[in-house]
RNA sequence: GGCCCCGUUGUGUAGCGGCCAAGCACGCCGCCCUCUCAAGGCGGUAGCGCGGGUUCGAAUCCCGUCGGGGCUACCA
């Protein structure tokens, strides 16, 4: 293939306003993909001039989740760069020259207008169900006395765009070809509180920080002509667009907390998604496998076939189901010590390490049963159920109910049976017990595997469904497994 | 209400006028394997929202309609 493309400078501009959203990884999948088929950049920049809604400790979630994810950025707010600072509420000196500019340029006026007063505006409106919302440029071309002497007037006033007649009725988009949009009302840009909007903010820094590709959700798409406006005025050349397509619930609605708990970004760690299952999965929503016929596949292929092109308009309903098929699909390729190793990080990360009896260690068992569990597993949280019989004392088993009533008439006869044989197995290997287990309960006694095998089950490990039987067994030892047989047995004969 | 975006099986996608009586993946159902459950193998289920055009020919182009979504804040 033929590298064409000059190096990009791409960023995702989250808004430390809450637990992170998977809508800013599902961007910043996307930002970094094209950023590293170009030999460009990938920068985090930090958009909190939302004063009301900033959460502290939202930020470090951020952080904390997209270096989760491997979605590492060259530029931001903890890592530095050259375009610095990469936080909004730092750059308020940054906004206000451009302000001030646009003002006396006539594209943007001082506006007076209350809270209460603007409310009662759009109400009226909404009532009327006039075509054209907005504001009613009240403010326009009066100075602060003039105004001062009209009702609804609030000391401190914003900046407002002044929206021209010629304003833009479409643009060009990397994913969707032209796009027409509204014509914009005259939007705030500079708020009471000195902070800008969104609107100002994007456009400043976006230019200041050599952007050459704005991507987003397609909600943006309506206010893209007032960036438009802003690059126009301020002489600046504009990016270009990715207008992406919205996740959604399963009810087709924009994705949100409230109806999908996968909302949140770090739902996947706590569950036990891999990382890199995620990754995969994201990659595939609104946009195509990379080899056809082949869903799994890794970020480096995903990046070297990437293309604005393929993305499609539709949006996608954010599906778990072929999450976790995706999930256990990157765990069985894991190397056995290597998903160990995950599981016991997942354990230390979330609190979640199961306890075992002394003498027992959950990580030595833990590794001990890799194996036989790998494939058994969707999640790495699933790793616990699947030992916690390994773990505890022999007289601490429990026996599950749905397991008791798997039990055999003859369960008593089975076990007895069963313990005669372990104790005759040479070598307390998988092989040796199933063929011990196997000569006295089926050839000689008679019993099908299934009936045979179920009561030493149930014994070894409490449960209807365990892992394979055997290797469950030389994992605890022959001495607990005799231990656990002879308590069953002897319940049940009671 | 206004404006904008979108509409292929349950879900994610392929399809860009003939190779499509629509392919793939997940899910679901069944069978095989089998010490349980998985994993694996094999098979099955289900879709172009609707109506008009254009064309020899439309899932693919046009128009309308219906449906869904988004925006309509001194939130992003």
């Amino acid at each position: 293939m033929i590298e064409t493309s000059t190096p990009a400078r791409l960023r995702v501009a989250p808004s430390p306003t809450g637990d992170p959203h998977v809508g800013t990884a599902y961007m910043s999948l996307f930002n970094l993909a094209y950023a590293k088929r170009t030999g460009g950049q990938f920068i985090l920049r930090i958009e909190d001039t939302d004063q009301a809604r900033f959460v502290a400790d939202s930020e470090r979630q951020i952080f904390d989740s997209l270096r989760w994810l491997g979605l590492d950025w060259d530029e931001g707010p903890d890592v530095g760069g050259p375009y610095g600072p990469y936080r909004q509420s730092e750059r308020l000196e940054t906004y206000r020259p451009h302000v001030d500019q646009l003002i006396a340029d006539g594209h943007a006026y001082h506006c007076w207008c209350s809270p209460e007063r603007l409310q009662r505006l759009r109400e009226e409106l909404a009532k009327d169900k006039a075509a054209q919302t907005g504001y009613d440029r009240l403010c326009l071309g009066l100075t602060r006395e003039q105004r001062s002497r009209l009702p609804g007037f609030s000391q401190t006033p914003v900046v407002r765009m002044l929206i021209p007649d010629d304003a833009p009725g479409s643009f060009d988009d990397l994913i969707r070809g032209e796009v027409k949009t509204p014509r914009p009302d005259d939007q705030v840009i500079l708020k009471a509180d000195g902070f800008p909007t969104y609107h100002l903010a994007v456009v400043v820094d976006d230019h200041l920080m050599g952007i050459t590709h704005v991507v987003r959700g397609e909600e943006w798409i309506s206010s893209t002509p007032k960036h438009l406006l802003l690059y126009r005025w301020l002489g600046w050349p504009a990016p270009a667009f990715c207008h992406m397509p919205l996740l959604r619930n399963a009810d087709k609605s924009k994705i949100s907390k409230r109806k999908n708990p996968a909302a949140r970004l770090l739902w996947f760690r706590e569950q036990g998604y891999l990382p890199e299952a995620l990754l995969n999965f994201m990659e595939l929503l609104a946009y195509p496998p990379v080899v056809a016929d082949q869903e799994q596949q890794s970020f480096d292929q995903f990046v070297a076939g990437f293309d604005w092109a393929k993305v499609n308009t539709t949006g996608p309903i954010f599906d778990l189901a072929k999450l976790d098929w995706l999930n256990g699909a990157h765990i069985r390729a894991l190397a056995d010590a290597e998903l160990s190793d995950r599981v016991i990080d997942f354990w230390n990360q979330t609190g979640q390490t199961p306890a075992a009896t002394p003498g027992r260690d959950s990580g030595l068992i833990l590794r001990q049963a890799t194996p036989i569990i790998k494939e058994r597993l969707t999640t790495l949280r699933q790793a616990a159920e699947w030992i916690d019989f390994l773990l505890v004392d022999d007289d601490e088993v429990v026996i599950h109910d749905d397991a008791r009533a798997q039990l055999p008439p003859q369960a008593v006869e089975l076990l007895s049976g069963a313990i005669e044989a372990l104790v005759e197995v040479e070598r307390f290997e998988p092989a040796d017990i199933q063929a011990g287990l196997r000569d006295r309960l089926v050839e000689r006694a008679g019993f099908k595997p299934r009936v045979a095998f179920t009561p030493v089950r149930v014994a070894v490990s409490g449960k209807r469904v365990s892992p394979p039987l055997f290797e469950s067994m030389v994992i605890l030892g022959r001495a607990s497994c005799l231990a656990r047989l002879r308590a069953l047995r002897d319940h049940l004969a009671d």
